[in-house]
DNA sequence: AGGTGCATGTAATTTGTTACATGATTTG
DNA sequence: CAAATCATGTAACAAATTACATGCACCT
């Protein structure tokens, strides 16, 4: 689980923070990477704060708890940083679909695969001009690889969806496969 | 959530098969890109029987139950496939360490990206082997899309990460920064 | 016949999502 | 001051992981 570490290294970073200011936080950066919602950042700020790792430091304007990381917290994020690799967990939807789109009319593939493309496209602009940001302190040029990550990543994944594209249009012609013939109007099925 | 469509699918694909086999045959195919171990598989089996999307055809060895996808689920799988795409979940624990990696010792962060770009070389030679294999039906060339999708990503991020090294290495010369200075040797921490 | 591993499953726990409740602040 | 929205949180639920229990089947 990394989503207590990242709120460490969140507070770690940016200094005393409250619940919303870190889910702001998270969604300008870690989200990129790792989707927290409130719903699970303000239980997991009170079970760090229990666990000693993060500490209440004063109060903001309605009730709001101001935290910052404890000296335990920052060793515990180093001792994660540096842990041998967890068996990683893999989970792509998008992925599932492809496997088993030779259940579905050719000409359906093919729509989700061009939606899928330009959703690919789109997000690589974004990541690109972030990369093109200024960089100067080593948080920055840390935060800095991790776009790189994505827009070469994102990159990758666009190039293969417009080959999977033109591979789709070849199956156009044959009849799909397996299982019953589709519904050609999925709001009758 | 798609696990319950890998299910209905590989059954779909592949014919009636027990609790056991549809494991086996994740690890073998859709464990490339979603994970799923024995404890959820199961319970997940039971509720797909109970809402009629899969069906128990037949009894194996000891006691074993024996599924197969009914129409209902073949229409369900179909309906998901290109239905509108989710806000997809990201989860990537390596970047979330890699963004906080300036607050640990530069050669530590340098060991963490080596032996990330060893484990990718290594899934990229697995997965070469696996797409260089011959391809005939169109549920074959559909799951030889996801594997090329896994060179391609693969690719990337090995070129990314051995650009990484380059640049961790570049900040030897400085000290780490934000937080406590990190220890030198974690066994301590 | 007894030991080993195969195979199925359950239970407890943790993690993550969704929906909602509440009050405080700002804006018109 | 009323309405909108900001901000914090809880509760109910769903999904996923881990650890364990059980008993069959195969081998020697």
């Amino acid at each position: 689980m990394s989503l207590r570490h990242g709120l460490i290294g969140l507070l770690a970073r940016e200094g005393p923070q409250t619940g919303y200011q870190l889910t702001k936080a998270f969604d300008r950066s870690v989200n990129f990477f790792w989707n927290a919602l409130p719903g699970q950042i303000y239980p997991e700020l009170a079970r760090l704060a229990d666990a000693g790792l993060i500490r209440q430091t004063g109060s903001g304007p309605r009730g709001a708890k101001k935290y910052e990381a404890t000296a335990e917290g920052i060793a515990e994020l180093r001792r994660w940083i540096t842990e041998n690799e967890p068996t990683q967990v893999i989970r792509n939807e998008t992925l599932v679909r492809v496997f088993f789109s030779y259940l579905v009319d050719p000409a359906e593939a093919e729509g989700f695969l061009r939606r899928l493309a330009d959703a690919y496209r789109s997000y690589l602009f974004t990541l690109e001009e972030i990369a093109a940001e200024h960089v100067e302190t080593l948080a920055e040029r840390a935060s800095w690889l991790t776009v790189d990550a994505g827009v070469r990543v994102t990159r990758a994944r666009l190039e293969w969806a417009e080959n999977a594209i033109e591979e789709v249009r070849r199956w156009g012609a044959k009849r799909p496969q397996g299982g019953q013939a589709p519904a050609r109007n999925p709001r009758n099925a």
